[in-house]
DNA sequence: AAAAGTATCAACCGCTCTTGA
DNA sequence: CTCAAGAGCGGTTGATACTTT
């Protein structure tokens, strides 16, 4: 039969809101609440239907939104919710304190997405590239036109891009270790003797630091932990030297670390793996 | 420097769910 | 119980900024 629609919209704004709009929504909302989305556009005088005033402060102007570049946990909490949630953006987003549905979805879908699925080799190595290129051990991405559009509305994001806080603890993977940045739900333990003999063999770090590869079965690494989720990563096990992987080749290990070095803090990073202990004592 | 390609994200659309008469 | 209105949700689009060629 079809409904009718939410609102009149002819004569009504639409696209991008100014900033008069957002501040004659704001000021409404903070004496008036919004009762009744529908009838609020007129009563705040804006020339908006209900549902995109309701859009607009829902995913933006709320005071309680928070901004920016995503945290890596966050990104990780996301992955982990959306696993068992699938798409539900708004219980996700209900879970991760001042996030929207709406930014939880773009993320997943322009970032999040991509990084989990099985990628056409080429792009991944486009991508790799490009990343390269501007190689930093930070992880926020460089966001671009939102910083520029967000000049006048982010008066909300202290900047603070660490203090993420979960509404809700149930979450396993949110262990609160400092490590906790690779403690990756990728994570498939999966692991055989050889590739642990590759692991504990002193030619194979030779390949490795040299940057010398082509002995090296790259598919183990990240059979063994993971790794290979991104392209780039900076792993902060152990604190005083993190070591920044690029798993299009691995073209770069921490040079300041030697090889004895390089290989200890593997067979650390990989004896966290239980099943890897296993093994390890059974060397 | 310019064109083409790509990434990002705010906003919209249409559907479902909820609520109340 | 039924139905209509309002709210909410997820998918999609389009404008814009950025990057590459």
């Amino acid at each position: 039969m079809g409904r009718a629609p939410c609102c009149e919209k002819v004569g009504l704004n639409r696209g991008p809101w100014t900033n008069e709009e957002d501040q004659l929504l704001i000021n409404y909302i903070n004496e008036n609440g919004h009762g009744n989305w529908r009838a609020l556009p007129k009563k705040a005088g804006l020339l908006r239907c209900g549902k995109s005033c309701r859009l607009r402060w829902t995913n933006y102007l709320r005071p309680d939104i928070k901004r920016g570049n995503f945290t890596k946990e966050e990104e990780d909490a996301i992955i982990q919710l959306h696993q068992e949630l699938g798409n539900k953006w708004s219980t996700i987003a209900s879970r991760l304190a001042g996030r929207t549905d709406n930014e939880i979805k773009n993320v997943w879908h322009t970032h999040l997405k991509k990084r989990l699925d099985n990628q056409p080799e080429e792009t991944k190595r486009q991508r790799t590239r490009k990343r390269s290129k501007k190689i930093d051990t930070s992880e926020q991405p460089v966001k671009n036109n939102s910083a520029i559009k967000d000049n006048n509305n982010d008066k909300n994001n202290d900047g603070d891009q660490e203090d993420i806080i979960m509404k809700e603890t149930n979450s396993p993977s949110q262990s609160s270790e400092t490590t906790s940045t690779v403690t990756s739900s990728s994570c498939t333990s999966s692991i055989n003797d050889d590739t642990l003999e590759k692991f504990l063999d002193d030619d194979f770090w030779a390949d490795v630091l040299s940057g010398n590869l082509s002995n090296m079965d790259a598919n183990h690494l990240p059979q063994v932990n993971g790794i290979g989720i991104e392209e780039h990563k900076t792993y902060p096990l152990l604190p005083t030297s993190p070591v920044l992987l690029d798993l299009d080749g691995f073209e770069y290990f921490d040079p300041n670390k030697s090889q004895d070095d390089e290989m200890d803090f593997w067979c650390n990073y990989l004896a966290r793996d239980g099943e890897l202990q296993e093994l390890l004592s059974n060397v």
